[in-house]
DNA sequence: AGCACGCCGACT
DNA sequence: GTCGGCGTGCTC
C-alpha cells in the first residue's frame, strides 16, 4: 500500500555539472510545515552521506515508492532566503548562460550566507600505537600530526600538514578503530563582527571595600571608577579614557571585578565619511521632459524600458535622482548600477547626499563581511535604494520600482567569471518579472542597445544639451604621421605641448589619457630585435619605472631587465611602447614646474587611494593628471579645460569586433572631462589614423554617424546586434590536448548541425584557433566562436549544452578547462 | 565536488 | 598477503 508523503526537490551546494540537477528528499513529519520553496535545508548526499546545504526549489507530495528517498536532516532558514522571483531568475540564468543552478544561486546570495561543513578530527584514544600495526606508516604519521597539533584539527588543515592523496581512507579506518572522532562544524565563513565590551561586576554594597583593596593599583582603580560611571563600554573606549593598557583590565577581571562580553557590531563601509546634503538643482527643459515621461511610467506601474542617450554633462544623474524620488514617493525601491563605484565616488556621494541612510552601497572592494551585512540590510527591508556595481543587480529588494543602469555600454556590466552574465540582461529580465521601469543611460550607447532603441524595443530619450549650458569641448585631431614627417618623433605633438604649457600658465588643469600602464610595454634588443616575453604567458613584459623591474600584466611575475640580450648577448636595450609612467617622466621633463599626479592600477591599489588622488586634483593641488581608463568616467572638475589623448589608436587596432566602438566611446568619454565649467574645453587627440570613421565621428560629437557607419560593418561581418555569439574557451597545460579537444568539440558541433540539416559552417563556426594571448600562466588557450548565422541560436546553444554540459566528461578531458561565454564582450 | 569501491604494483 | 596510489562511477 502506497502512502503519500511530502518531498522536496533541491539543488545541492556542490559545484559540479554532474550534480547540477534537482534531487528529491523526503520531508520527515516533524518538518512538514516548516519547509517552503526558497529555503535552505541540510541533506545527506552521496554514498558517504556527506552533509550538504541544499536549496529548496519545490515542495510536493509523492506516492511513488520505487526509489528509496533519503530524508531532510534539518531546515536552515525560518523564512525563504530566495524569493519566488529569485528562483525564477536562477532558472532563467541557467538556460540563458548555460551555467549551473548553483552558480546562479551563488550570484543571488552573498558568500557569507553559504554554509559548508568542516570536519573537526579529534583524537580520542591516546593508546593508539597499540591499535595499529607498525607497517601502517601513513596512519601513524597522521596520528602523530594530529597529536602535535593539539589532539584536534580541522581536516582541511590536517591535509596541509600531511601529504597523502587518499587521506579519507585513513580517516575512515581510524574512525572504525575508534581512535578518532569526527565533529561536524559549520564554517560560517564570515564571522559576525563583534566588539569586546566591559561591564562592572561589583555590587554597590562592596564598592568601597573593593576600591580600598585597589589603593596600590592606581590604574585599576581609575579604570573601575570610570567604568562605574559609564555602566558599560567597549574595551577600546575604556582603555582610552583610563589611559591604560590591557594588563590593567585583565587583572581586574582576574579579581572578578569586571567581565568581558562580545557585542555584535555592524560594519559600516562609510563609517569615516560624511556626505553633505546635495542641493537639488532645477532641471533644464530636456531633463524635465525625460523626468516627466519616465515619471509617468513610474506613476502607472508600467514595465516601460528607456534609453536615455545624453551627451556627456547633460545631467543624467540628476534625472536618475528625481526618478528615484518619484519611486520612493510610491513606496517602492530602486537599484542604480554604476560601472565601478570606486571610479565614480561623485555619483555615489550625490545619492547619499540626497537620500541619506536608506541606501546600501555595494562596492567591489567591500570585504565579504561588509557585503554580507549590506545584503542583510537590504533583505531585511532596511534600505530603499541600492547603488552598486554589476552584482548589485541581484540585490534582494522586495518591492522594486525602478532599475537604472548608468553608462550602460560599459564592459564592467559583463561578468568575467562563470556565469558570465550581462547585468543589463539581468536587469531587463528582472524588470519584466517584477514589473518595474528600466532606465539605461549613456552618452555612447552600445551598438546593441541603440539598435534596440531604434527598433522600438526601448523608448529613446535624447538629451542634446549640457545641463549647465556648457558647450561640448572642441576636439582637435593631430595626425601623428604628419608630426613624424615634420621630424617630431616624440610622444607629444607640438600642439599638445604648447597647449599644456598655456594651460599651466593660466592655472587651469589638464588631464592626459593613455590606456596603458607601466613605463614601456615592449622591451626589445636593438641589435637583433628579440622581444622580451613573460616565461609563463605569451605576452610582452612591461617595464615599470617605479621599481625598475619588468612585470607581466597577466600573471604578475616580476623580474629585472636582463643585462644582455638572451638571444644575441648584445647589451643595447630598446624601451618602446609608451605607458603612463613614461608619460609622467616626459611631462616632468617638459614642464618641470607642473604638479603632476598619475592615476592607474599601480597608484590606486591601496584602499582609499582613488579618493585621495581625486581629492587633491579637485582641490587644485595638481596641475596635470595622467591616467588610464579609470579617469575616463564620471569625473566632473570645472577647472579642467584641456584633455590630451596621447594615442587613440591602441584600442582601435585590436583585432576585436568592438574595437571601433570602444575607441569611439573612450574618446567621447575622456573628451567629456573637458570644459565642464564656464570655459570651453579643448581636447587634443593624437592618432595615426585621423580618417578612421570612429575618430571623425568622435571629433564631430556625432554618435548617430558613428552608429550608422559601424552598423554597416557589423551587418557585413555578422556581428552583434545582428548575431548572437557563443565563445568557447579551452585552456590547459598541454597544448596538444587543448588543441585536440577544441577540434573535437568543433567537429561535433558541425556533426550536430549537419544532422539538423545545416551544412555550411563558414560563417557560424570560427576556429578553433589559438586565442589572441595564446598562453597565460603556463596554460595554452584555444577558442571557438559560434555565431547564429543561418543557424538558429537555440540550436547552437543546444549543441553546446549537449557537448559541454550534459556529456562534458566525454568531450573535455579532466586536465583541461573549458568555459562558455554567451555573447562575450570581446572575442580576444 | 567528494566519496567509496576496486584494481594493481610495491613492499614486507 | 597487506599498504597505499589511482582510475571510475555515482550521488535523490
Amino acid at each position: 500500500m502506497n502512502k503519500e508523503f511530502k518531498i522536496v526537490q533541491v539543488i545541492v551546494n556542490n559545484n559540479s555539472y554532474q550534480t547540477d540537477k534537482l534531487f528529491d528528499y523526503e520531508i520527515p513529519t516533524h518538518l512538514y510545515n516548516k519547509i517552503t520553496r526558497g529555503m535552505r535545508v541540510m541533506v545527506p548526499f552521496g554514498r558517504g552521506n556527506q552533509r550538504l546545504e541544499a536549496y529548496v526549489f519545490n515542495v510536493t507530495t509523492s506516492s511513488a515508492k520505487d526509489m528509496k528517498l533519503k530524508k531532510v536532516l534539518a531546515v536552515i532558514d525560518e523564512q525563504p532566503i530566495l524569493s519566488e522571483h529569485q528562483l525564477r531568475l536562477a532558472f532563467w540564468m541557467k538556460n540563458q548562460y548555460l551555467c549551473k543552478y548553483i552558480e546562479a544561486i551563488h550570484c543571488l546570495i552573498p558568500k557569507g550566507m553559504i554554509n559548508k561543513e568542516r570536519k573537526l578530527i579529534i583524537l580520542v584514544n591516546n593508546q593508539w600505537d597499540t591499535l595499529i600495526s607498525p607497517s601502517q606508516r601513513k596512519l601513524k604519521n597522521i596520528l602523530t600530526t594530529i597529536n602535535d597539533l593539539g589532539g584536534k584539527v580541522y581536516l582541511d588543515l590536517l591535509m596541509q600538514h600531511v601529504d597523502y592523496k587518499e587521506i579519507n581512507d585513513a580517516i575512515k579506518t581510524l574512525l572504525e578503530k575508534n581512535i578518532i572522532d569526527i565533529k561536524y562544524e559549520f564554517n560560517s565563513k564570515i564571522n559576525i563582527k563583534t566588539e569586546r565590551y566591559v561591564y562592572i561586576n561589583v555590587k554597590d554594597n562592596r564598592w568601597n571595600e573593593v576600591l580600598a583593596s585597589l589603593k596600590n593599583a592606581k590604574k585599576q582603580k581609575v579604570s573601575l571608577e570610570i567604568l562605574k560611571q559609564q555602566g558599560e563600554c567597549s574595551v577600546k573606549e575604556l582603555l582610552y579614557m583610563a589611559n591604560t593598557g590591557m594588563t590593567t583590565l585583565n587583572s581586574l577581571k582576574d579579581k572578578g571585578y569586571i567581565g568581558f562580553m562580545d557585542v555584535e557590531v555592524k560594519r559600516d563601509p562609510f563609517a569615516n565619511k560624511s556626505f553633505s546634503a546635495f542641493p537639488k538643482p532645477v532641471p533644464n527643459k530636456e531633463q524635465q521632459m525625460a523626468i516627466d515621461r519616465i515619471g509617468n511610467s513610474i506613476k502607472n506601474n508600467i514595465n516601460d524600458r528607456y534609453l536615455i542617450h545624453g551627451i556627456t554633462g547633460s545631467g543624467k544623474t540628476e534625472i536618475y535622482l528625481q526618478l528615484i524620488e518619484k519611486v520612493l514617493e510610491k513606496g517602492k525601491q530602486g537599484i542604480v548600477l554604476v560601472p565601478e563605484i570606486s571610479l565614480t565616488p561623485q555619483t555615489v556621494s550625490r545619492f547619499m547626499g540626497r537620500f541619506g541612510d536608506r541606501i546600501a552601497v555595494l562596492h567591489s572592494s567591500l570585504s565579504d563581511g561588509e557585503r554580507y551585512d549590506e545584503w542583510r540590510r537590504i533583505a531585511m527591508n532596511e534600505v530603499d535604494i541600492v547603488i552598486g556595481a554589476r552584482s548589485a543587480i541581484f540585490a534582494p529588494l522586495k518591492n522594486l520600482g525602478i532599475i537604472i543602469i548608468d553608462e550602460e555600454h560599459e564592459h564592467t556590466y559583463k561578468s568575467d567569471q562563470t556565469p558570465r552574465y550581462m547585468a543589463t540582461d539581468i536587469a531587463e529580465y528582472r524588470s519584466q518579472l517584477e514589473n518595474t521601469v528600466l532606465v539605461l543611460g549613456s552618452a555612447t550607447p552600445s551598438m546593441e542597445t541603440y539598435h534596440k532603441a531604434l527598433n522600438g524595443k526601448l523608448d529613446l530619450i535624447t538629451l542634446t544639451k549640457r545641463a549647465t549650458d556648457a558647450k561640448l569641448p572642441h576636439i582637435e585631431v593631430v595626425n601623428m604621421t604628419e608630426e613624424l614627417e615634420l621630424g617630431n618623433t616624440a610622444v607629444f605633438s607640438s600642439q599638445l605641448i604648447a597647449a599644456m604649457e598655456e594651460n599651466l600658465k593660466n592655472q587651469k588643469q589638464t588631464i592626459l589619457f593613455l590606456n596603458r600602464r607601466g613605463h614601456s610595454s615592449v622591451i626589445s634588443c636593438k641589435s637583433c630585435g628579440y622581444v622580451l616575453k613573460c616565461e609563463h604567458c605569451d605576452i610582452t613584459m612591461t617595464f615599470h619605472r617605479t621599481d625598475e623591474r619588468l612585470k607581466c600584466h597577466y600573471c604578475g611575475q616580476m623580474k629585472h631587465v636582463p643585462a644582455v640580450c638572451p638571444s644575441c648577448n648584445s647589451d643595447s636595450v630598446k624601451y618602446s611602447g609608451t605607458g603612463t609612467q613614461k608619460i609622467e617622466d616626459l611631462v616632468k621633463h617638459y614642464l618641470p614646474t607642473a604638479r603632476i599626479m598619475r592615476m592607474d592600477m599601480d597608484t590606486t591599489s591601496r584602499k582609499g587611494s582613488h579618493e585621495k588622488i581625486l581629492e587633491s586634483f579637485k582641490n587644485q593641488e595638481v596641475d596635470i593628471l595622467i591616467g588610464t581608463q579609470m579617469i575616463s568616467k564620471g569625473l566632473d572638475f570645472p577647472n579642467v579645460t584641456l584633455v590630451g589623448i596621447i594615442s587613440a589608436d591602441s584600442a582601435l587596432n585590436l583585432p576585436d569586433f568592438r574595437a571601433a566602438e570602444r575607441t569611439f566611446q573612450l574618446v567621447t568619454q575622456v573628451a567629456g572631462r573637458a570644459g565642464r565649467g564656464l570655459e570651453e574645453g579643448r581636447v587634443i587627440l593624437q592618432t595615426y589614423e585621423p580618417n578612421h570613421y570612429s575618430i571623425i565621428a568622435s571629433r564631430n560629437h556625432d554618435y548617430e554617424k558613428f552608429f550608422q557607419d559601424e552598423l554597416i560593418i557589423r551587418k557585413e561581418f555578422y556581428y552583434p546586434p545582428f548575431t548572437n555569439l557563443i565563445l568557447l574557451n579551452f585552456s590547459g597545460k598541454d597544448e596538444k590536448t587543448v588543441d585536440y579537444a577544441a577540434n573535437s568539440v568543433a567537429n561535433h558541433i558541425k556533426y550536430i548541425l549537419n544532422s539538423q540539416g545545416y551544412n555550411t559552417f563558414d560563417y557560424n563556426i570560427l576556429g578553433p584557433n589559438p586565442s589572441m594571448i595564446s598562453k597565460i600562466k603556463e596554460n595554452y588557450r584555444y577558442q571557438i566562436l559560434l555565431k547564429d548565422v543561418e543557424v538558429p541560436f537555440g540550436l547552437l546553444k543546444k549543441a553546446v549544452k549537449y557537448l559541454l554540459i550534459d556529456n562534458r566528461n566525454k568531450y573535455i578531458p579532466q586536465n583541461l578547462t573549458c568555459s562558455i561565454d554567451i555573447n562575450p564582450f570581446t572575442i580576444i
